[in-house]
DNA sequence: AAATTCTTCAACCGCGTTAGT
DNA sequence: AACTAACGCGGTTGAAGAATT
């Protein structure tokens, strides 16, 4: 009916995020948990649209996502889901809670397509282009032994579950955020200036939003952060520094034993006027992966998607 | 070493579905 | 029941890096 959609608005960001973006987001997301997508960017000041969130959070920051190579095993579960299901990513995601029906598309599309295109080809003069689905009875990933595979398809022939096994945890890995950080001082060394240019401008126009509060003192930390021309990969350790500060008597902040100022004399002399919490709930959601939930959901057998999620 | 082509994947777009009024 | 707004999904695009010429 002619809505515009809401990416369409003046003044919403497009592009890659940066960690900032992702730090304020994760921060918020803790605090008031995954959904009413709406309110994010007006809540925490990020220059995105709603939908742009949450497919950031889907996609690349929910808690438990593996990223990287695929095994055998999660091929031939995509394979045979693929057949059984068709494109229904979403579905077929469901059964690998590890990984993003964007990521499963993507791997299709990129890697299981021309394998399972030139397996046939191989055997049987099988193409790609004359429109039918190829079967998973026609190509076994290396390393998939036919036993696990048989486990498989038994147990993937259980009714599709109502909901993704994906629980209320959000917890994230540290890893995740370090890569991403990573990844933004890498392109930083670019464009470092303008880009932190035009956060500041858009900061300042956010900066008295209540529920913000967090995220603005995450912000702030990482303006300072880039002005000071930390233009270096932050490491695993350095984000540990960042996490490192912990409630004291008296409703002050200070440093743990371990720690040591992460952003410089001038913001810590900032931060001691400031008696926000520094990530305080970014920490406490990191450090609860170290309780084992994530781990222990993840590393589930290789029959963990049946009788556990019905 | 430079230019070109290929590959990958994060992000966007549009549409269908669902929930709220 | 009808309408609107928000959410979620699948298809597609485009930028960046890798590989090739």
């Amino acid at each position: 009916m002619g809505r515009p959609p809401c990416c369409d608005k003046v003044g919403i960001k497009k592009g890659p995020w940066t960690p900032e973006e992702d730090i304020i987001l994760v921060s918020y997301i803790q605090q008031h948990g995954p959904g009413n997508w709406r309110s994010v960017p007006s809540n925490t000041g990020l220059m995105r649209c709603s939908k742009s969130c949450r497919l950031r959070w889907t996609n690349y920051l929910r808690p438990g996502i593996k990223r990287g190579n695929f095994t055998p095993h999660e091929e031939g579960i995509i394979i045979h889901l693929q057949s059984m299901l068709g494109n229904k990513w979403a579905a077929i995601a469901s059964y690998l809670p590890q990984r993003t029906d964007n990521d499963i598309k993507n791997y299709w599309n990129t890697h299981l397509k021309k394998k399972i295109n030139k397996s046939h080809t191989a055997t049987d003069g099988y193409n790609m282009s004359s429109g039918t689905s190829p079967s998973c009875h026609d190509y076994v990933p290396e390393g998939y032994d036919m036993e696990t595979r048989k486990q498989d398809i038994t147990v993937l022939t259980f009714p599709l579950p109502t909901m993704r096994l994906t629980p209320p945890i959000y917890a994230c890995s540290t890893g995740n955020i370090s890569r991403l950080l990573e990844g933004w001082a890498h392109s930083s060394q670019k464009n470092t200036q303008g880009k932190l240019q035009e956060r500041a401008i858009a900061d300042d126009s956010h900066s008295s939003n209540n529920d913000a509060t967090a995220a603005a003192s995450v912000r702030e930390k990482s303006r300072a952060a880039g002005d000071q021309g930390r233009s270096t990969a932050m490491t695993h350790e350095d984000l540990g520094t960042l996490l490192s500060f912990e409630k004291v008597s008296g409703g002050s902040w200070e440093k743990t034993a371990a720690g040591k100022a992460p952003f410089g004399d001038a913001e810590a002399k900032q931060g001691g006027e400031n008696h926000q919490p520094p990530l305080s709930l970014l920490e406490k959601w990191l450090f609860d992966e170290a309780s084992g939930q994530v781990d222990e959901l993840m590393d589930l057998p290789v029959d963990c998607c049946s009788l556990s999620m019905f």
